[in-house]
Order: C-alpha cells, then structure tokens, then sequence
DNA sequence: TGTACATCAGTGAACGCGCGTTCACTGATGTAC
DNA sequence: TGTACATCAGTGAACGCGCGTTCACTGATGTAC
C-alpha cells in the first residue's frame, strides 16, 4: 500500500495548516511560529521541516488555501442562483465575502491586509487570487450582455486604456474598459467596506454591520447594474 | 533656563519616531524594535525607556502621527478650495489620501492594514482618527445644503437607523442617515481603493494608479453628489 | 551671585524568553527481485 | 513469499541570533533660597 503512508502525511500537512491559523487569529502573520506548531503537535520543532521547506512555505500554503476558500465559496454561491437575476448573484456574491470574512478574519486579513514585509507572494498565488474575482467580472460581463446598463458611464483614462490593451494582449482577458473600470469600482467597494468594518474603523459610529454592509451593498448594485432593463 | 532640556527631548523624541517610521517600512508594525532604534541612535537599549514607557506606547504615538499627518493634509487641501465647489472639493480631498498613500505607505499601512493582534488601540488615537472623516462628512453636509442630491437614494437599515440614533444621541453628530449611509459608501470606497493599489492587487491588471484612482473616484463624486443644482 | 539639593538622561549588565534552520542519527515503512 | 535495499518520518542537540523590560548606577542639568 503506497496509500497509508501519503494519508498520514496529508493529515498531517492540514493539521499543521489548521494550526498555523489559529496562530494568524491570535499572534498574527509575523508571529507565526514553526516552533510553536511543533509544540502543539508535541513533535521536535525540526520535523515540521518534513512538511515545508521554510516558513514563508507555509504562509504561502495558507495564502493560497485563503483565496481558494473564498473563490470556491463565491463560485458555488453563483452556481445556486438563476443566471438571469444579476441583482440576486451580485448581493449575494458580494454577502459570500463578507460573510466569509466574519467567520475566518485571519484569513481575509492574510490576504487583504497589509502585506508581511519581505515576504513576496509567489507565482503559486495568481491563480488562486482570480477566483472570486473572476465570479464578479463573469456577473458584470452577463449583466452587460442582458442589457443592463450602469447608471453612470465612467471616463477611462488614457493610461488605465492603455494598461488594458496590454492584458488583453497578454492574457486575452477582453472586456469592455468602461466595465471593468466600474467592476473594479465595485471591487474594491465591497472589500473596502468588509475591511474597515472587520478592522475596527465603524467601531462606536455602526455595529450593525451586516446591515450597514447589505445597504451599501444594495446602493452599489443599483448604480453597477441599473435597473432592470424590462423595467426601463 | 527650562527651555535647552525641553527642546533636545522633543528632538530626541521626534528621531526615535522617524527611526521607527523607518522600521515599519522594512519590517513592519510587528517587526519594530525598540533595540534596533537605540541601536541607530548609538544609545543603550534602555535609555529609549526615558522617552516611550512601552513598545506599545510609541506605536500608539506613531498611529496618532499618522491620523494627524493625513487629517491635516485634508484639512489645508479643502481649506483652499472655493467652498461652493463640491465636486473640486470631494476630489481633492480624496486625491490627497491617495497621495499620501503613496507617500508614506508604511503608515498607512498601520493605520489602515491589519490591525496588529494584541494591540488594542487606546483612546487617543479615537479624535486624530476621526479628522480625515470630518472633512469628508462636512463637505457632503456642504453638498446637502447646496441642493446636491445623490443619483440614488440608498435604503437604510431599521438597525443601521437605530445605531445612528444612538450616535446622535450619545455624540450630538446629527446627520441625515441616507446622507450618512452615501457617506460611508464613499469612504469606504476610496480607501479601498487606495488599499487595493497600494497592497499590490492590481499588480500585472492596472499599473497606471494614479489614473484609475482618479477615474474611480470621478465616477463616484457623480454619484454621490449628482450633477450640479445648477445643471439640473 | 553662589551654593545645596532635586531632577533627569543615559549606561551597562542582567533576566528570561523566543526564533528559524541545519545536521547526523535512528528506526520504521515501502519497493524490487 | 521472503529477503535486501532504499526511502522517508521524526529526534535531539546545536548554531547564532534577536527581543522587551528592569535595575542600580553615574554624572550632568536645572531649581530654590
């Protein structure tokens, strides 16, 4: 059996991944520790050595498994919706991020926080980190084929123009600039707002944060998608 | 005279803060070593204790700064702007955050990054955090008194209302809540705009980031203001 | 103006702790014939 | 099916380093009379 051994290693590669995050929850990123995850594990702090090569490693292992949790989730959370109610997929895309970041904040802080100094994120990464991004852009482009229309044409900058031509040329990523500039709009709304309600910033001013997330939320699919166009 | 001491202590006092300012961009908010600044100074480790009681007491002393850098920063930047010009003053008001993102990203970074586990952040940092906020919040007010209306009314939340009620009531901060809930979504929106950029998530997608900023926060200074009166 | 005393800045040694990583090693598990 | 060999997991000691904070101290600067 080439099995049992390969299934004691994976086990035992997530029970150390499992406890570098209870780690990120408690000391952070720059705390974490080989040391004191082999003494969780009551083994010699060297043997973790058998499973990553180094710490940076191990976080980027986490990093990873952090944008692929939250892309998975915003996939299957698209995949239960009808394709053609673009006002429903987009809340509750955006509600799976959120709702994502209440239940693993060390998480969403690994990889939406400040970066780790001196820590550069491998190649491994770039995938991974496209998922959810990939569900939002794939609700804009079926929004845009269905008519619907953003309530405001932004401008596009000659240089944003530019940098777009270029991925398009070297990834084949092809959307209208005009889109994308209000997708990236929306982007960086909803993470905006998860980040400054999980890092304190509406601390005394707003607690009701899923509330306040779901209003602003509901303004922005508004102003993203329009409304209805059967409705106008 | 009482005046020589006083003044080589403020020097002192400021030097440590730049030497850390330093670290936070090398090493980071974690990384940052009482050690490492006396060891820059030629000083014993100890006498820093003459001038922070704590670790935890100069990095509450650097947070302060960094509230109080990007507060006044705004301040003077409306203060010389005609007051009758919402949109002139939403921009460049949101303009000098991006800037100074840029130019001093390690304190931003520690402001409005992860916040360092273990560290809560004390009470003075609570009126130099909420400069910035106020100018924003007053040129909307501005804007609500000039007849400016945003292009959609958000819905409020009955908890978001409570919540604001509460805040009237405890702070005296009384605003109208759909004016209030467009405030935050433009808050949140820029700085998670600015976060975005500077933590490297539009790495290889839009290097022009200056421009984009400027085009995102074009299109939501039309929503959020709407077109001028006049015009209308 | 001069002296006695209090305050303050800075020193250097020490306490007690933690870290990542390497290395030679033992013993168990798997593989090939 | 049995044996010889290779692979792999885990050990424990060591290297070389860093940290925050305390404490008793010296000597200079300021203050009060």
């Amino acid at each position: 059996m080439t099995g049992i051994r390969a299934r004691v290693r994976a086990e035992l590669t997530a029970e150390i991944k499992r406890l570098a995050r209870d780690q990120l929850r408690t000391v952070g990123a720059s705390g974490l520790s080989l040391r004191a995850i082999a003494r969780d594990l009551d083994m010699a702090s060297s043997a973790i050595y058998r499973y990553f090569p180094s710490r940076d490693d191990l976080l980027t292992a986490l990093i990873v498994d952090a944008y692929d949790e939250l892309g998975a989730l915003a996939e299957a959370t698209d995949a239960g919706l009808p394709r053609d109610d673009l006002h429903a997929r987009f809340r509750a895309v955006a509600l799976t991020a959120f709702h994502w970041s209440r239940a693993e904040p060390a998480q969403y802080g690994l990889i939406f926080g400040t970066p780790v100094p001196g820590y550069a994120a491998p190649t491994d990464t770039v995938v991974p980190a496209t998922r959810y991004t990939t569900v939002l852009t794939d609700i804009l482009a079926d929004a845009l084929r269905a008519g619907h229309r953003p309530l405001v044409d932004p401008h596009v900058s000659d240089a944003v123009l530019a940098d777009l031509s270029g991925l398009r040329d070297r990834t084949g990523f092809d959307v209208e600039p005009r889109a994308l500039v209000i997708g990236f709009h929306a982007w960086t709304s909803i993470f905006g707002t998860i980040s400054f309600l999980l890092f304190g910033h509406f601390h005394n001013v707003v607690e009701a944060h899923e509330a306040l997330f779901t209003d602003i939320v509901e303004h922005l699919a508004v102003e993203v998608l329009g409304n209805h166009p059967d409705e106008s």
